[in-house]
DNA sequence: AGACATTTTTTGACATATCAGATCGACTCC
DNA sequence: GGAGTCGATCTGATATGTCAAAAAATGTCT
């Protein structure tokens, strides 16, 4: 009784706490919150969230893991810089991960898998109509993510995340301003499915690439002034 | 006095415990001395190592980001299995990855550059003809991260060297059989070389493409003996 | 005043302690 | 006899404490 049982269970069990701090510590890193360079002292963050050094030790560690943050032992934890090399860097690391996965998928692709691919692009026409980004930007990421499902590829869904860390940090810059290419992104991805269709691996490999052809991706991304101003320096 | 400056602990500062613990439960693992499904405690380890949970903790997180390990909370810590599935996708995932390397070390590189791979070509050449199994094995790596360097890819090493773990104890499995392909990677390298030297970045992904290819290693793997007692029964 | 040595403080690396969930076996009740 | 239950115990998750290295502040000598 004295137990809360359906109350509001929020479940203090049902998620980590160091999996909720590193998601808490993530997010205010790509939402340039703390910008780059920010000193992160383990002590002040812990308390700032309310919990002990252990949790935030091990967020930082899986963040420093995908370059989010940098530690220097002994000295202080620091929230990593944005370069341009970077991000040019993980751009291409994705794209080539995301080929390879379009490529697989598009030979073990059932027909229930590209029923819920069409689906899923459907959806984000949708949204697109209705202008909800925010619905359009989880559309996109439920679709390549259902590509390395049927790819049966998990391992590239880790590293995809662990590599667009970097990226959002522009991205999310660029996405404020009001530009979307959420038309564009449709016909990008029905190429994609329609490579699924035929099952022709060089095809989808090919419409994935054009898809995050990371050349146009970075064109863009620099030629965005609000980008430019949290950059760092390249004398470094 | 009472401290032991000098006895054992040649640099305790150095490098890092965790590091170091890191490495050790990375090799045991790769190695095969402790099979997958070992339940690991972290309690045992540490007492095991000689030093405390934490840094032990460390290690287990940074394995389970990799899929060496599978922490399941409050339950307790595996070696993961094996699996053809895994070991498939890590092998296209690590193609797709150094492809792209290849590719933009092929738009990037300077002559020196190009003289360095030369050299670490020849080297190998020099350790084939010696029979000298395990500096070729560097000298391979070495040649990998070169091209990452190269192509301004540091991520992509750590990408690589992620995926690799789950390969690479198929991988040495096949190694210890005495089946060697040296001559044959040597080749392979000249080709990525002289991709390199005409700049073709087309060319230098396609070579990459041919010297990781996933398929044939796969069947390989497969196809050794020593490898199926170790893998995990379908079932499962 | 400026460069160097010292100390003081801050910080993360690591150790230890505590807590709560998961497991498994013994026991109970049907 | 078997299924369910309760709890002893093991385990990882988290909190707290300790320590040494690095940086910053201070003092000192030239």
């Amino acid at each position: 009784m004295s137990k809360n049982v359906s109350d509001a269970p929020l479940r203090p069990s049902e998620v980590p706490v160091s999996q909720r701090v590193y998601e808490q510590i993530r997010e205010s890193i790509i939402s340039l919150e703390w910008k780059p360079g920010t000193k992160l002292s383990e002590k002040d963050v812990a308390s700032e969230i309310g919990v002990s050094k252990t949790p935030v030790r091990e967020a930082f560690i899986r963040l420093s893991e995908e370059g989010l943050i940098e530690i220097r032992p002994k000295s202080g934890s620091y929230v990593s810089e944005i370069s341009f090399e970077k991000v040019y860097e993980c751009l291409m690391l994705r794209r080539a991960i995301e080929m390879a996965v379009a490529a697989e998928a598009a030979n073990r692709r059932t027909t229930l898998d590209l029923v819920n691919l069409q689906q899923l692009v459907e959806r984000q026409v949708e949204a697109a109509g209705a202008g909800d980004g925010v619905a359009f930007f989880e559309l996109d990421r439920d679709f390549h993510q259902a590509l390395a499902n049927i790819a049966a590829m998990p391992s590239a869904i880790r590293l995809v995340h662990m590599v667009r860390g970097a990226v959002s940090r522009v991205q999310r810059l660029r996405i404020s301003r009001g530009e979307n290419r959420h038309l564009q992104v449709i016909e990008e991805h029905r190429a994609i499915v329609a490579a699924m269709e035929s099952r022709d691996a060089s095809a989808a490999s090919a419409a994935m690439d054009a898809h995050l052809n990371c050349v146009e991706m970075f064109a863009k991304i620099i030629r965005s002034p609000e980008v430019q101003e949290h950059v760092t320096p390249k004398a470094s």
